[in-house]
DNA sequence: TATGAATGAGACTTCATTCAT
DNA sequence: CATGAATGAAGTCTCATTCAT
């Protein structure tokens, strides 16, 4: 019986406790940030497994090699967000103003924000070595994503609300700005933690009115400065 | 700038001497092509050799270390030529929106298409490892870089032409789109070369578009569909 | 041999309490296998136990490492037969001619064709590995199986059948074309299953028929082709 | 130009000379050594490269792997010496007897007493793990053995001298004795190095005295007793 | 200067062995 | 007794770096 600690590696049972559904969660965890953090060559399984709280060859009970615990944590943190996000598009019920501006305030909290935007810089940075990885990616996620921008697009367009324009082109009004901030934070931004005056949510509230700006055919008004 | 030489063997600077004068320069361009390709870390110093046609040996007596490769990579490709587009901005005497579209325009011709756009890729990809390197690019470039673009937009605004935004913000606008183009094309566009209907060359002005619609007092007309 | 038993649960000596009692047994059954296929270092313990029914972490219950159940695998199946068979020769009634033929026989029944012949086959191979095994497998059976042989051999001698020749060449006439049966069946010979027109039985009759025709004084007719 | 010393380490020219041309055959002896010695798993490739006087890293500067490292030191010490002994047996002008114990001796020397025998040993040791190689050893030196040996014998048998024999198992006759030499010297014979009164060469000529005893129509009388 | 053979620290991975349950 | 999650020493292989030629 373990004395009760207020650590919050809380009461654990024995150090060499069994906890085989929790394992594989931890050890994804830990190289994620890992793996965010300095990539995937630059990772050294060890740490891993150190970070998790176990030891190496423990790893290896659960990810047959490296790369496997790579793919594998670019499927966990990638695995279909999406079909939720369709779902409440469908569902909207405001203009296609509103729901695009919408679109960027839940992609931040729900990707932006987290460690997946870590994913996001994870690929781009090593699509040159796992091609593999980065086609994989590009079909689920990417594809996918983009097809997502691609109907509210079509929905403003369709109602007129937006203004014609190529859609295969239009995409990247919302989508570079997203990717630009996921690779921005977990690159250069890291080295000025709180650059006066930036902050996200800021940056994204100019990146959406610019977009509205241009794409609707009775401009609206920009938001309200930020306080 | 390779001088005009007849005799490659002799007394004078000839293909064998100036080749031995070129040794660094080829060694670093090969290893810009890798690093930005593979990372640091997966590119092996003897591929670089290979790829300059010299021996792992002679890089060694250039550079006293993979580290220190890599740094020279960068040093070289990100030195300023930001003097020369300074001057080019303050003798310009078009309108501001053209002024912004020229500035897309010259970045894309003498940065986005060739090489030196590798040497962000790599900056961002491998900033977690290298925060030094980071953030010296975070002052020579980006800094640079972003004053730059505050130039333009004050031009801008003090004229009446832009309206009045943020300017911490504003330069996102005109840095988030160039930067994702150059990561895109070095890792997830590597993999489709060319996607049926996406020109580089779309993609910019179409951004141009959207950035000026949003910014200009009177929004100008969309620039033509087709040059 | 198991009994039938109804109630495979409760408090009689049923199924599991059995079961239990032959763990030890089916250890060294598997690992016999294993061993013999694959040689001592190949051989995981994690598969002897599999093959045996049970968990890893059960052989260390019954062996303390990997070593000692090698041990054991060996010093069962070499266990003496030899005692048996000793009162076999010292009762048989024919000639040593046929005594001798009697003595392959019954070797290729009893040895050579079954899994005890993996042992032989397994002492030579790690014996390099393990001297003391060796040595001790030399002491113990070696030793032992050349004195039957020996006497079989001076029995044929005594009686004037056999011409006399150097005895310590002699055994290995006899042990030869046995070790080597062994040894082949379960190495080369394995990845040959049915070579055409090749069986044990007929290369040991005319091993048997070579040794007797250089052996008798008046050469018996070698015997007829097919039984 | 080595310098003449009389120290086997021969006025070595320096730590770190270049010897590409002699390292393979270094390394390969040294791995023939130990793999015989040992097997293969249990056989640490720094071990080999420590004898072959190099460091780990070089080793893997001329075989790619362990494996590789194994099946060269297979080739090595397989590779045709089977065209030479073809020739010999088809010029060969004595009778098959003759030929049959020149067989014998040519064997003991070139291969049975040498290093090169260890490899057989190795092979039908380590069979099970690597079928490919067993299976390359049955097709480039069982069958061309095979071969030799039955030549041999259609040659007795075709003049008379020979008996009429099921030629499938009567080359067992000539191999068996061969084979089992070979292992029996690489493993239990390994333990006791001057077994007192026996010698390869005794235990050949009592093979061979007693295969023609049995192969012979008309009996030759055995070869006279060892000095 | 240029070479490329040689080095050895360090990474990934395996597996005999332990031990809490 | 039995289990199987966990361990960590040991082995294979890589590659930046050195240095004799």
């Amino acid at each position: 019986m373990p004395t009760t600690s207020t650590d919050p590696s809380q009461a654990e049972p024995g150090k060499r406790s069994r906890r085989k559904e929790a394992r594989p969660g931890e050890l994804l965890d830990a190289a994620l940030d890992l793996f965010v953090e300095k990539g995937f060559a630059a990772t050294r399984v060890e740490e891993v497994a150190a970070r998790a709280g176990v030891s190496k060859g423990t790893l290896f009970l659960y990810f047959p090699s490296k790369l496997e615990l790579f793919k594998a944590v670019v499927r966990l943190n990638i695995a279909g967000r999406f079909d939720e996000w369709k779902l409440e598009l469908q569902t909207f019920e405001g203009s296609s103003s509103e729901l695009l501006r919408y679109c960027f305030t839940v992609w931040w909290e729900r990707i932006g924000s987290t460690k997946a935007s870590g994913i996001t810089k994870l690929i781009l940075s090593e699509a040159g070595n796992f091609p593999e990885i980065a086609s994989f990616y590009r079909q689920e996620v990417i594809e996918v994503g983009q097809d997502l921008i691609r109907c509210i697009l079509q929905r403003g367009m369709a109602s007129g609300e937006f203004r014609e324009v190529d859609m295969n082109y239009a995409i990247y009004l919302v989508l570079a700005p997203m990717i630009f901030l996921m690779m921005w934070r977990h690159s250069i931004g890291m080295c000025v933690p709180d650059e006066l005056g930036i902050t996200p949510e800021g940056y994204i509230r100019l990146q959406v009115d610019n977009i509205l700006q241009g794409l609707c055919v009775r401009a609206q008004p920009p938001s309200p400065s930020t306080p």
